[in-house]
DNA sequence: TTCACCTTGTG
DNA sequence: ACAAGGTGA
């Protein structure tokens, strides 16, 4: 018997590591993982992300279901929970898509040595991004570290043959059949359920089509949302690519953002520990907790980045524009280690991704690969003329900007800016 | 080697 | 215009 493990793909549809799986098995088990070490570091019990892959869990069960067949649920240490399922089940070949963070890396090698000790074969595939680590390289055979040059690289190398979709319906009949069993509840793996509406997966077409002069104004829905479904897998990259491919090369682009962070993290996996560029590594951070705690309610005394923080903290989600903003303003005024933005934005945000948003935070700080230089200190007001220049976006979120109530800047533009520069020369050039 | 490219701000 | 450092063809 083939085992389909889901990781950070829950869909039926246009998935490689399954198509594979149901073509070469004749009683394919599928299965998911409640890791529990991944649950045990969430401090919020009512994490939005927790339910909303049980909600995905619980939906793909029943159109399992539907096909006489079932998604077997586990919850548990992954390792663990496969030294069950080789004493339990003659195995054969256990089928997934790859995952690229370090953790998932450790993870898989210990469950493929594991599964090799038993006879097993372990299968992996190319899912969740359109170019892995080593498809696209400089001609010198190493990673690029430049967007532009890797994006024309990109470019140059895609072909219909990698946005093919791949069609599991036709083989749905190879699913195991088995009698249905009930789904774990949220409140069995440690978590409690909330009332939350999650951002739709299709995009209105028009949306794609007005990207480009919409996409950095924050008070219009210009941008597609659909960041936390290429997070688990929820929708097809390779569909959204191909849309993409059609419409706007703008939207392409941003995909390319997603696969260039991949690869850097999985050529430069200190990135997670350190600044990209080490040097950056000696600047003297002020890390002050009041301001870094003002900084995360939203109360620093600039609208902008105010109504930024507010928005993750209510929906989860920050528009890319803003969150540029916030981060340049955590990194760069308050001089607060980018590390601990990273974190607050790993805990927030519903569309988390390790390589993109370590990508995104050392980009801010200009630690990081093709990053700002560290003389390139946002201006807020700026910012705000440029891409907010009604303040629709911060009314909607700061309701009480101009009015007595809300707090002074919390530091000087200008006064901070000075510091800015003159901490990090210090640091770059001691 | 030169030259374009930097999700920009200030004078 | 200039800040001012590095990558990549």
């Amino acid at each position: 018997m083939n085992i389909f493990w889901f990781r950070r793909d829950l869909r039926l549809d246009d998935n490689a590591g399954l198509y594979h799986a149901l073509k070469e098995s004749n009683a394919l088990l599928p299965i998911f993982i409640f890791d529990t070490t991944i649950l045990n570091n969430l401090e919020d019990k009512a994490d939005k992300r927790v339910l909303y892959i049980h909600q995905t869990i619980s939906a793909l069960k029943k159109e399992l279901q539907l096909h006489g067949s079932d998604l077997k649920v586990f919850y548990g240490h992954p390792l663990d929970i496969f030294k069950q399922l080789v004493v339990e089940y003659k195995l054969e070949k256990v089928y997934a898509n790859r995952d690229y963070e370090p953790s998932a890396i450790e993870r898989d090698s210990a469950i493929f040595q594991l599964l090799q000790v038993n006879g097993i074969e372990l299968k992996t595939y190319k899912d969740q991004v359109i170019f892995e680590s080593d498809e696209v390289l400089k001609d010198d055979g190493t990673p690029y570290t430049v967007y532009t040059p890797y994006s024309k690289k990109w470019k140059t190398k895609l072909t219909n043959f990698y946005l093919k979709s791949y069609p599991c319906q036709k083989y749905y009949i190879n699913f195991i059949q088995v009698e249905a069993t009930p789904a774990l509840s949220l409140e069995e793996i440690g978590f409690h359920s909330i009332q939350f509406n999650f951002p739709p997966k299709e995009t209105k077409q028009g949306i794609i089509k007005n990207y480009v002069a919409n996409r950095d104004i924050p008070s219009i829905e210009g941008t597609s949302k659909l960041s936390m479904h290429f997070r688990f897998g929820t929708i097809s990259i390779r569909e959204k690519a191909r849309k993409g491919n059609e419409l706007s090369e703008k939207w392409l682009n941003e995909l390319i953002w997603r696969d260039f962070y991949s690869q850097i993290l999985t050529h430069f996996p200190h990135v997670v520990k350190g600044a990209f560029k080490p040097a950056y590594d000696k600047i003297e951070w002020r890390n002050n907790e009041h301001e870094f705690d003002k900084w995360c309610k939203g109360e620093t005394g600039y609208p902008i980045v105010d109504a930024g923080m507010r928005e993750l903290n209510t929906t989860g989600l920050m528009h890319n524009r803003v969150r540029m903003i916030v981060a340049s303003f955590l990194t760069k005024h308050l001089l607060i280690d980018w590390r601990w933005g990273e974190s607050y934005f790993a805990a927030k945000l519903l569309d988390f991704d390790l390589a993109s948003n370590n990508g995104g935070w050392q980009w801010a700080a200009g630690s990081g690969v093709d990053a700002a230089p560290y003389f390139r200190v946002f201006n807020p007001y700026l910012q705000t003329e440029k891409f907010d220049p009604q303040e629709i976006y911060i009314k909607k979120w700061v309701p009480e900007y101009g009015t007595p109530n809300y707090p002074k800047p919390i530091v000087e533009h200008t006064f901070a800016r000075n510091r800015c520069l003159e901490v990090y020369k210090k640091g770059l050039n001691p």
